[in-house]
DNA sequence: GTGCAGTGTCAAGAATTCGTCAAGATCCGG
DNA sequence: CCGGATCTTGACGAATTCTTGACACTGCAC
């Protein structure tokens, strides 16, 4: 599910967008000021950021700028000001789109379309291949010295969650989230047998694992 | 140089764009039609668009869908018409972006440099570097010399923390709170401890530590 | 020099987490 | 209803990580 944070003081505002973008099928949460924006941002991987500029406790420029030394997660900014120099200055503090007070809701939700399917990952490999193994992740099929290897749903499952995102750290509850649904985030057993499953079928030493990797107390993550 | 296509069947707009896009460093071409438009989209590699979608042979929306079939390449639309409905058929057939004339030429540029910015190079990640390690807050990985770092659950997020507030002091409290919780604030044996650990590992000289730095009394300060 | 507060260092035991295995439970096609 | 595949669950040593306390070092005040 795409993740959206929306960041505004209105709770009226932030309540209407928050039930307008979740009818819309996002994953929405919220913060009311610049700093619990910033730390809900470090919390878990969002796809876009809905920023009012006028927040009660940092300007919003700061919290956009702060955002952007460590994060490319696009912003759309909105705000009750309609001056040229507002708009520029957010735009260059690394602002993706602005859109002023009042506006349409459908002309947000098409704003918002626009930006996550610009940021959307354009060249997604559907062929990921390792020295070991070959995934295919359109045909659906693994291979190991061109042969296939025969995979379970849950095994497909997890393996595409790590080959989606290769290099990252996935962490545990990202994983049983994706594969064993939210309800599952404590269920850390399943992952160590589904891994184990996996690595004796995909790993040329299960003992020495080189590609599916595990980041102790975190997560697990794919190299190629 | 920056290669942009203006498409508008106003010569007096036209006229003006280019002067002001090539005063600003751009490479401008015009087209005055739909199709020429598209013609000139063919003829050489373009970093954006800035489609008008008043034209007179074609529906502007209908370029659009067109040069979407085969190009991904930024496009900025401009309306007279201020209607959500315009707005959102444009943005849903492709474009990144809609601004309504008339509109102030500084704000014009700044949504043309939040396009490019954003069509720069997306591959490239937010990593925060220093002369001695890497730390890639997305990849949740830390390299030095090339080689990755192993770090416990607790070193990442304190260093983690850190990073995040380049050259801010983070206070003992700050951190022991956002690592360990709200209830270890007085435990400031933690630090010291993982400090060390995290200067033995990323330091080169971790008796003189350069990156990871020490404000007696208060608490720490990472400076890249 | 002495005492003190804050900091760095170290190592050992406690606690948690990981990989592994195997025994049921469950699902599904025939 | 059967049989095979898949999933769930619990248990166990092994490995990793965390906690804890003791001690040394530094700079400063007295």
């Amino acid at each position: 599910m795409t993740a959206v944070l929306v960041v505004d003081d209105d709770p009226h505002l932030l309540r209407a967008l928050r039930i307008t973008l979740q009818a819309h099928g996002y994953d929405v949460t919220t913060a009311a000021d610049g700093h619990s924006a910033l730390l809900a941002a470090t919390q878990h991987p969002l796809a876009l950021v809905i920023l009012d500029l006028g927040l009660p406790d940092l300007d919003g420029t700061s919290v956009l700028r702060e955002l952007r030394t460590w994060s490319r997660v696009p912003v759309l900014v909105l705000s009750a000001r309609h001056g040229s120099e507002d708009k520029v200055e957010a735009l260059d503090a690394g602002a993706d789109d602005y859109i002023t007070k009042p506006f349409g809701l459908d002309e947000l939700l098409a704003r918002l379309r626009a930006l996550l399917r610009r940021s959307a990952d354009p060249g997604q490999e559907p062929v990921v291949t390792t020295e070991a193994f070959t995934v295919d992740l359109e045909k659906h099929r693994v291979t190991r010295d061109g042969q296939d290897i025969r995979l379970t749903p849950t095994e497909w499952k997890m393996l595409e969650v790590l080959v989606r995102n290769p290099e990252k750290l996935v962490t545990q509850q990202q994983l049983l989230s994706e594969v064993w649904g939210p309800a599952y985030a404590k269920e850390t057993n399943y992952l160590r047998v589904y891994m184990a499953q996996l690595r004796r079928k995909l790993e040329p030493e299960a003992a020495a694992p080189r590609h599916l990797v595990t980041e102790a107390g975190i997560g697990y993550r794919f190299v190629p």
